[in-house]
DNA sequence: GCAGAAAGTTAGGACGTACTAACTTATTTC
DNA sequence: GAAATAAGTTAGTACGTCCTAACTTTCTGC
C-alpha cells in the first residue's frame, strides 16, 4: 500500500483564517449554537453579498465545519460549534479585559474585539482573564464560554416582554451598536441595575420603566435588546 | 477638464494589509529607516520566494511607499517610513505590554507582537503604553518609535566588539530567536546588567565575560546579538 | 572584458475570498 | 395547482498574495 498522498482536509488543528472565524461566528449567534442558518441571513449578518456565502459554506462543509444541504441553509457540526466557541470566548473575553484593564467604555470594545479575536492566542485570551479574575461574562452581560467549550445558554426574557409592573435584574443588553450602547448607559440601562416597567403603550409605543428613582420610556424596539432576569416584586409575583 | 476619475492610490488613510506592514517592517529593518533593501534579502527575512517580494514591491511602489528601480532594490519613502515606525511602533509597545502587565516571559512576546501588531488599533497601542507608563523600549531593549514618529537611532556597540577588559551596560539584545533569549536570559545577559569582557579566543574562539560574579563565555556569534553601551572601567579608559 | 555566479525579474498558475448577473429551487398567494 | 415572489445557487470575474520555472541583468574574478 502506498502512503496517504493528499491528507485529509480534517485533522482540525489548522488556524482557521479570520473570514471563516466570522461565519461560525454568525452561524452560531443565528441557529443560537445548534440551529439552523439560511443563507441571505448570514450574508446579511456579515455584509457580504449571498452569493458569496454560497460558495463559503460550501468550502466549510468540505472541511467538516457546517453540515449543508443545498437550498437547504446549514448548521454547524460539533467541530464547526466548537470553532465558534472558541472565537466567542475570545472575543468576550478580549471585550472584558478592554473594559476592566485598559478603561475602554462599553460602546467602544466590541470594535476592538472584532478584530483582535483572529490575532489573539489562546494563552494570550486565558491570561487577559485571569488577570481580570475570570469574568463570567462581557461588558454586555454575554456569557463568556469556558476553555473546554461550554457556555451558559439561559434565555432571558426581554424588557419588551415583561409584564406591566414587574421587576427584573438586566442581565444583558444584545446589541453591539455604538450609539444605542451608549444611549443606554446615559439612562442606566445597564445590566446589574435593578428595572421595573411602569407601562406600555398600545399598538408599540413607548415602554415606561424606572430604575431607582429614575423614569424613562424606551420604544420596543430598544426594548427588545434589553434581557432581565425576572425577580419577585414586593408582592412576590413575577414578571 | 473633466474631474480625476481614478482617484490616486496615495491618500494615506487606507488601513494597511498585514503582508504591506510586514514588508515595510522588512524593509525598515534592512535599510535602519532611511537605507536601501535588496530583494533577496527581504525575501530571506519574510521566508518567501525573492520572486514574489519582486512582484509585492511593484505594488508598494505605485501605492507611494517605496522608491524602486528594477535590479537596483528598495528604499521607503516618506510615508513607507511613516508606516513602518507605526507598526513598529505597535509592535513593540505591545511587546512591553505582554511582559509588564500580563507576565508574559521575554522570549514568547515577539511571536505574539506578529500577529497582534496587525490587529490592534492605535488608541489600543497608547492605552496599553500608558497604562505601563510609557515605555521607552521593548523587553528586549528595542527603542519603541513615539507616536510622531520618531525613534531613538544609536548605534550600540556589540560585545564583540568591545576590548578585552572594557565594560558597558547591556541595553538590547538584537534578536528574537525564543532558544537563544532563553538561554542569554539563564546567563544573566540582559538589558541592564553591567557587563565586562574578560577575554577574547582568536579564530572565532569564545569571548569571556563577567557580570557582577557571574562569569561565563559565549560565542562570537551570539556576541553581536548583545548591544551594550560603554562604560568607563576603573582606570577611566573606554571600551 | 568576458565567463560564470549571484541577484533579480517575468510568465503563468494557484488559492482564498469577494463581487455581479443570470439562473434555479422553494415558498406563498390566490 | 399555477403564477408571483423570495431564497439560494452557479458562472464568470477580480484582487491580493503566494508559488515555481525560465529568463535577464548585474556583479565578480580572473
Amino acid at each position: 500500500m502506498t502512503a496517504a498522498r493528499a491528507q485529509p482536509r480534517v485533522s482540525g488543528a489548522e488556524p482557521l483564517t479570520a473570514p471563516v472565524e466570522d461565519y461560525l461566528k454568525a452561524i452560531y449567534a443565528i441557529g443560537k449554537g445548534t440551529g439552523p442558518a439560511a443563507t441571505n441571513e448570514i450574508a446579511q449578518r456579515l455584509a457580504l453579498a449571498p452569493a458569496s456565502v454560497s460558495g463559503m459554506v460550501r468550502r466549510l462543509a468540505d472541511q467538516g465545519l457546517l453540515a449543508y444541504e443545498r437550498y437547504r441553509g446549514v448548521r454547524l457540526t460539533e467541530s464547526g460549534r466548537r470553532a465558534a466557541l472558541r472565537t466567542l470566548r475570545r472575543h468576550r473575553v478580549i471585550e472584558a479585559y478592554l473594559s476592566k484593564a485598559l478603561g475602554y467604555q462599553w460602546d467602544r470594545v466590541h470594535e476592538e474585539a472584532e478584530r483582535l479575536e483572529h490575532a489573539a492566542s489562546d494563552e494570550l485570551v486565558d491570561r487577559m482573564a485571569a488577570t481580570i479574575g475570570e469574568p463570567e461574562v462581557d461588558p454586555h452581560g454575554a456569557p463568556i464560554p469556558t476553555k473546554d467549550g461550554s457556555v451558559d445558554e439561559t434565555e432571558y426574557r426581554s424588557l419588551a416582554d415583561l409584564d406591566v409592573g414587574a421587576s427584573g435584574m438586566i442581565v444583558r443588553v444584545a446589541d453591539e451598536d455604538p450609539e444605542m450602547l451608549r444611549y443606554l448607559a446615559e439612562l442606566s440601562v445597564v445590566p446589574g441595575k435593578r428595572i421595573t416597567v411602569k407601562s406600555r403603550a398600545p399598538y408599540g409605543g413607548p415602554i415606561s420603566l424606572s430604575i431607582g428613582r429614575h423614569e424613562m420610556s424606551i420604544g420596543p424596539t430598544l426594548a427588545t435588546h434589553v434581557l432581565v432576569s425576572p425577580v419577585a416584586d414586593r408582592a412576590g409575583k413575577r414578571g
